[in-house]
DNA sequence: GCCATACATATCGTCAGTCGATATATAGAG
DNA sequence: CTCTATATATCGACTGACGATATGTATGGC
């Protein structure tokens, strides 16, 4: 089992994607939202420069994980996006992954050394 | 506490880096069996291309993280690195720092969601 | 009414780092 | 003697984060 190798950089990638969708599991939410609510959510901890943020959401609206919509309410023009069906189980599929992952890397970090005698 | 804010990149070096020094902490190892064993140690989950561990291992060396020296034994040219102490405390440090991380990160995205009445 | 600031989205150039390919060389097996 | 596995090294292409920059709107102070 455990056939697919591990991609360090897709790993990477995929803690921000999946911050971004796990924040938007409850509620719809804009892009500037996002940032804010990532941060505070993690005591500031994890953050998105705008510069990296705006990317992934077309990444994820292209993949068909969140939807967006420009609200046409009488405020500031927000592109509000929605976690979708595909997006939701996304979330929960990788999450398990990356749990799996991380929790076999501490293994191996942790692992004392064969102790001297 | 915890006010470093967090990079994403950074974080996908240390894990290649945190690798290849919890390998070398109960034994000396060349570059080639460093590959191999965080291969077999994590049953082919991490694995480390020659294209990306060399310049790792260079770069660990810089740092002064581990000492590398060519045996000249009558085999094959090799060059063995053995962990310094500068690489056993950061090992251990960055493990808890990584740690810290990934269980702040796993408990975002498995924080179920405001449980729909 | 005017201006500064916070909100809000978007893109571009730069840089870091992985990855695959390529190069070089030697030991051992058949 | 050739082929494969061992062993190290570097280069070019690609990917993705990051900082800077751009654009525009609402809001609050004066």
């Amino acid at each position: 089992m455990e056939d697919r190798g591990f991609d360090v950089q897709g790993f990477a990638r995929d803690i921000h994607e999946l911050l971004v969708l796990a924040t938007l599991r409850d509620e719809a939410k804009h892009g500037y939202q996002i940032a804010l609510d990532v941060e505070t959510d993690s005591n500031g901890l994890f953050r998105f420069r705008h510069g990296t943020l705006y990317p992934i959401l077309h990444r994820l609206e292209d993949e068909g994980l969140v939807r967006g919509s420009w609200s046409k309410g009488g405020g500031r023009r927000k592109k509000v996006y929605v976690l979708t069906g595909a997006g939701r189980r996304h979330l929960s599929g990788e999450t398990t992954r990356v749990g799996e992952i991380v929790s076999r890397l501490m293994e191996l970090l942790r692992r004392p050394g064969e102790v001297p005698a």
